[in-house]
Order: structure tokens, then sequence, then C-alpha cells
DNA sequence: CGCTAATTTTACCAGCTGGTCAAATCAACG
DNA sequence: CGTTGATTTGACCAGCTGGTAAAATTAGCG
């Protein structure tokens, strides 16, 4: 009863998200069309109308998929594992999700820019109460003595900040860097800045 | 003879811009409309077309603009200075300019998320040949024993990322910290964190 | 095969979009 | 105050936009 899904359904809806997913992402919602999605997913505006009412369900059902994938890195932070190497792992997968999830990437950040309107209330809600708790573990650790005192918050945002770059505002990377692949040496770059700021320094006490 | 603006014509052409901005820097070009642009400045369409003959003309004005103010900072540091306030003011620069003109880092941010169409020449010409020469600069401080060894294309880039993030990404800033200004503690960070990574550390040589 | 429900297509629509055009109004200079 | 050029407005348009309705086609099942 449940279970009503055809296989051409299925097939027809993953292929509407993969085009929503990757029209939406470069030109946010309002600059795109139906038309463009259509025409990408391989169907008639008529037919992608059947499988998604509206432009605005393709859109939220696109937020919705995004939003826990987007979510996940940061719960597999653990308090009682090693602080460095907790917080480069996170930012290892965070980095890792810019470079196989690009679209997805931008996706958020046109959302974001242009407001939040679908995503806000997840942004006040879920995110904010597990940054807090994210924070509080980096306040503890740094409270042992186990990692250089640090605003966790701002951590956390420039792990967010830097990862997302590469995904982000990839044209200028690679207007910048050349055909290179940033990543490896990007993955090296945060290490190393992570490692240097948690680690205790040497003379300097305050 | 060269110098045929009228009071009405500054007036009007600082108010579409102004609009511009403001629409293009939330919605993108393709999510802007000329309607919206007219009304945030005050006039009607073909009053507004009458000073701007195009939706693309405003947009590239807005650009040119932009990145001339864009790139300002980072032709100050000195490679004569001391490197780490070099850097360290760099980034300052960067922050402030976050602060000051968060609708122009947005609309930096929707240009090219979008693919850079309008200023994809500027990044692969000016921009580009300006940051090899900081990453020279940067090398010379290190090969100097000034700082520590550091890539300094991803510093640079990380400078980039998380001074425009509290623009960029200012509604989810603020859903995860609430009304607080983020920009004091954000400068303290930044330069607690360019200090770390650019001073000598203690033991470790390589 | 034959039937039914799922899928796709064709034709269509009202409102918006970027932009035009000519007429009306206004500013300012002599 | 009249005239000339700058400015503003109202009426308009073709093409695009999100979406509808109904007919035509197809898939899958017995």
């Amino acid at each position: 009863m449940t279970k009503t899904e055809t296989r051409i359904q299925k097939k027809n809806q993953a292929a509407i998200l993969a085009a929503g997913l990757k029209v939406f992402s470069q030109y946010g919602f309002r600059g795109s069309t139906l038309d463009q999605i259509a025409k990408e997913a391989g169907l008639s505006k008529p037919n992608l109308i059947y499988y998604f009412a509206s432009k605005d369900l393709i859109y939220k059902a696109l937020l919705d998929r995004l939003l826990e994938n987007w979510m996940e890195p940061i719960y597999q932070i653990d308090a009682t594992g090693d602080p460095v190497e907790e917080l480069i792992g996170y930012a290892r997968r965070k980095l890792t999700m810019s470079q196989n999830y690009p679209a997805e990437s931008r996706l958020f950040a046109n959302e974001i820019i242009q407001g939040a309107p679908q995503i806000g209330d997840a942004l006040r809600g879920e995110l904010r109460r597990v940054v807090k708790k994210t924070a509080s573990t980096i306040d503890a650790w740094v409270a042992a003595g186990r990692i250089q005192p640090v605003n966790p918050y701002h951590l956390i945002f420039s792990i967010w900040s830097i990862t997302q770059h590469y995904a982000d505002f990839d044209v200028q990377v690679k207007a910048v860097m050349g055909p290179e692949d940033p990543f490896p040496s990007a993955q090296d770059y945060l290490e190393n800045m992570l490692r240097r700021m948690l680690t205790a320094s040497p003379g300097a006490s305050g």
C-alpha cells in the first residue's frame, strides 16, 4: 500500500532532483526556470510538473536532503577523542564534502546569501543546537588544557568557510591557481593550520 | 564638453546603482528584475532605462566599481614590512570591508558562484597576477625564516574565505551566534590564528 | 491480448520580463 | 518668459514564466 513508487517514478524523480540541483546551485531559486530544469532532466515541462507539482517543491526537496548530509560531519566529533585529531578529522570530512558535492555546497550558499528563506528555521534550530554543543566540547578541551584557548564559534566558522570556499569559489580558485587540483594541498594547509592553532605554543602564556 | 553630468543624472545614477547593488546581491543577476530595481530606486522602469540602457549595464557598472575596491587591500601589503603584521593588517582590512560592505561581498559571491561570467577575465588576469606577486613575497618571508613554512595560496584563500564568510553567510552566523555582533571577536580570532600559524613553533624543525 | 492506471504530449493561459516609443513635463539658461 | 534640451511618463510589445487541462500514449498485470 505504501510502496507505490514505480521504477519510472524513481528514475524521473532522481533525474529532476539532479537537474534541479545543477540549475538551482548555479542560478539560485529565482534565477532558475522550470524550462531549464526540465530540459536538463530530459523531460517536458508538464511532465516535470507531473512529478513535482511546483518549482518550490523541487527546491524544498533538494534542501531537505541537503541539510541532513550537511550537518552529519559535525555529529561525528567525539568529545572523548583526541581534540586535535577530532577537529582535524572534522575539517577533513567537510573538505571532502566540498570536493565530492560542490553543487550541493553552492546550493546551500545561494540559499544563505538569499537570506535562508527555506532553511532559516533549521539554522536557528537544529544547527544552532549542535554548534552550541560542539562549542561546549571545545571549551571543555580548552579548560582541560588539551588545546590552546580559542573561540569555538569562530573556529567552527573558519572550518566551514575555508572548506566550502573550494566548492563555492571554485572558479576563482582555478583562476588564481591554474588547473592544478587544489584539494590535496588544501587538506595539508588546513591540517597544518589547525595543528598550529590548537597545539600549545612556546613562551607566551596569555 | 566632457563634463556633461547634471545634478539629476548624478543623483539618479547613484540611486540606481545603490538599488541594483541591493537587489543583485540578494538574488543574483538572473533572479533580479528591472521592476524590482526601479522600485527600490524610486523610479519608473522607462526612467531607469533612460539612465542605464539595459539590466546588463547596471550589473557591469556595479562589478567594475566593486573589483577595484575589492583588490585594493592586497596591494597595500608591504614586502619590506614585518611579515606577521603585514598579513594580519591585510586580514583586518578584508574583515573591515566585509563589515562595511556586506552587499558588495554578496554581489561578488553571487557572481563567482554563477561562474564569473562578467569578471572571469579580471580574475584570470589582474587578480591572478597580484596574488602571484603576493605569494612570492610570502615565499620570500618563509625562505628568510621570518615566518613558518606555509602555502601562500591557501593562506590567502583562507583569509578571503573567513573574512567574507561574515558578510556572505551573515544569516547563518546570526542564526548560530545570536544577535551579538560577531566582528569584534572575529577579528581577535583571525589575528590569533594568523599569529599562531605564522610564528615560529617550539620543538619541531621541519 | 485487453484493460487500467501511469505517463507523456499538445495546446494553452495569465502575468511577468526586458525593453521601446512618442508624447508630456520639467530645468535652466539667456 | 520663452525656448531648448533633459527628464519623466503612459501605452505598449514580444517572448518568457510557472502552471493547467485534456487528450494521447505507454507500461504492466492478469
